[in-house]
DNA sequence: AGTTCAATCGCAATCGGTTGCATAAAGAAA
DNA sequence: TTTCTTTATGCAACCGATTGCGATTGAACT
């Protein structure tokens, strides 16, 4: 039951009497396709249910029209926000998609980037796994010269542009913002700093730090995986401290909310004691009591960004090349797990 | 720079002095190659850096090896998880993924399930949209023979297999617990009454009431969209009736607990007052304070089942036509927002 | 009428595997 | 040695769209 045979160009070539070179030039509008014969054709094509066979076309041109993404995982609205903006653009530009996600693991990156290599992707979008250390399983397409473009986590390579906000700014604002309500002692919660996001916040934080003549104490820097389990841990640690900080900033809101629960399911007021900060703008940081201050950014705009870098290059556009990296912009957002200081109400 | 040209069978076939036929059937693996032949192909294949062009043998199989997903949303764990257990069963079958998101709205569903259809995928996976009120746009798969599987938001097809877990169930043992909890005025928030999941527990619920002698009230039934910003509107309608539902069960953990914060700002004690349950377990639910009572259903699970299943048909095999509904298990998960009477008590 | 030129359109090769059928080689049975 | 099977391999025709190059046609121009 399987087998309607699909109609071809060469159906239509037959029922028109011309040739199958005519209909596939009129059905992609060539101008050397007279407007009425491209009519003729394109009514022809739909009363015939014609469907072009992509595999053929692909096979011909050496070109697969899909866009291949690696992320870490899916399951956030931020990266769900960077997958909807994405599809919008490359749908937009004719192209398809392969999405698939590294759940933070090397090992399932490099299998992706081996099945997307195979599917022979005209492009590849990548946010970097957890523990991810080089790039070399992304090395056969920069030596076959497919566009290969990071955003988010990102790894430096000059064949590749890269998609960011600004992390370190970001670190640097929430820390002085902690700094400002007061906090003398401030803990940061990291992740691997192999990732330029973790990395670049914690530096901006340091530098915050400085700047406010504040001295850098390494037990205030701890460096787990940002789980909600790793940072119940991390609490307990805090908890079992001679003198605990006066302020945490956490590399992202799971960590920040799992570890302010369990400080406060121990006494520890919040902010009172101790001034909570995160980063992404989670849907948690708004449910968590209290509302978690943290760091907004659009990944709407992040992906559909990236997406028309790629699909730019893809057209012969070399412009970004001069322009290696995007920087967009990020947002502070103060909530009450950081107003330490009475003055500031919000009516 | 970008054509390096690739290595085909024709290519090892040279090298080897054999015919391409050979070469294609030996990478194959096909039983009338002898062992010794096809270990020199698939060492020369290595050696020369030989990979397959999938749309040579796509175009000519006639088939795409690759399987479509259309989902409301990645951006809950639920659906994450779903799809990893998707990716990994489909992946080892040797089939492709091509992943998409309707946001939530029928006319996205239609575009990509135009997408799917001609990118021609040999079968495809569904979960509906929320306002999807027929099945049309899917109707050219079916009559093409392309096996098409409706999971969690399903829809009833005689051609469609579904796989969901027990919702009216769910939504009976539920109900059921808040009235053992002494509730006796109970609301019920819904959503769609198109999507079986809402409307199943929905049922579940207004059985659970019969069966324990309370009546149904009209008024304790509310339909809106289970959003954040719905369930605050829907929070401030129950403050202004005059006697206030001393539980609340929501179809998901989204509205349950947007609901739950809004109505405690307003002095609202939970669960004394209003005893309250969700349904999907996402995050939250164990970050809010009280923790939620909701219901606990694997997405991996779901997401392994449904691939198995579409795979198993692509294999022909058959057997599924015979259990055209798959219905997995889930479990009701007790949390501190409904437990109204003191003696339960974990230590 | 003879030429020129632009506008249209067709021929046929090509992309790289796949597969039914024929063939060849090697071993087994007579 | 002859004949019949197996076992291995090759031939060649696909799959359907694309495209360089050449052919045709009719109109415009000398």
């Amino acid at each position: 039951m399987n087998h309607h045979k699909e109609v071809t160009i060469y159906d239509i070539a037959k029922t028109l009497n011309i040739s199958a070179a005519t209909v596939s030039r009129g059905l992609k509008d060539h101008p050397a396709i007279s407007k009425n014969t491209k009519k003729r054709i394109i009514e022809a094509a739909k009363a015939m249910g014609y469907r072009s066979n992509t595999f053929a076309s692909n096979l011909r041109r050496q070109r697969t029209n899909t866009i291949g993404i690696i992320v870490p995982r899916l399951n956030s609205t931020f990266m769900s926000d960077v997958i909807a903006g994405m599809e919008k653009i490359v749908n937009d530009a004719g192209y398809n998609l392969i999405i698939s996600q590294s759940l933070e693991s090397v090992e399932k990156e490099i299998k992706n980037a081996a099945t997307m290599f195979n599917n022979r992707v005209d492009g590849l979008l990548v946010s970097l796994a957890y523990n991810t250390e080089n790039i070399n399983h992304f090395s056969q397409f920069i030596k076959k010269g497919i566009p290969l473009i990071f955003f988010d986590r990102v790894y430096e390579h000059p064949a590749c542009p890269t998609i960011v906000i600004n992390n370190y700014k970001a670190g640097y604002e929430i820390t002085s913002h902690l700094i400002e309500q007061g906090c003398k002692d401030i803990m940061h919660i990291s992740g691997s700093q192999l990732r330029n996001v973790y990395l670049q916040r914690c530096k901006g934080y340091k530098d915050a730090l400085a700047d406010h003549g504040i001295p850098f104490k390494n037990n205030n820097l701890i460096i787990n995986n940002l789980s909600a389990t790793e940072a119940t841990q991390t609490a307990h640690q805090i908890l079992s401290m001679p003198d605990r900080p006066d302020g945490i900033f956490a590399a992202n809101d799971t960590c920040a909310v799992s570890c302010m629960i369990e400080l406060r399911k121990h006494g520890v007021r919040i902010p009172d004691d101790i001034a909570f900060a995160g980063f992404n703008n989670d849907p948690i940081s708004q449910i968590v009591e209290p509302n978690l201050t943290t760091v907004d950014y659009k990944g709407n705009e992040m992906g559909a960004v990236a997406a028309r870098t790629l699909i730019g290059h893809l057209n012969g556009n070399f412009d970004f090349l001069l322009t290696n990296t995007l920087m967009l912009r990020h947002e502070l957002i103060i909530r009450e797990s950081s107003l330490k200081k009475e003055m500031f109400y919000e009516q």
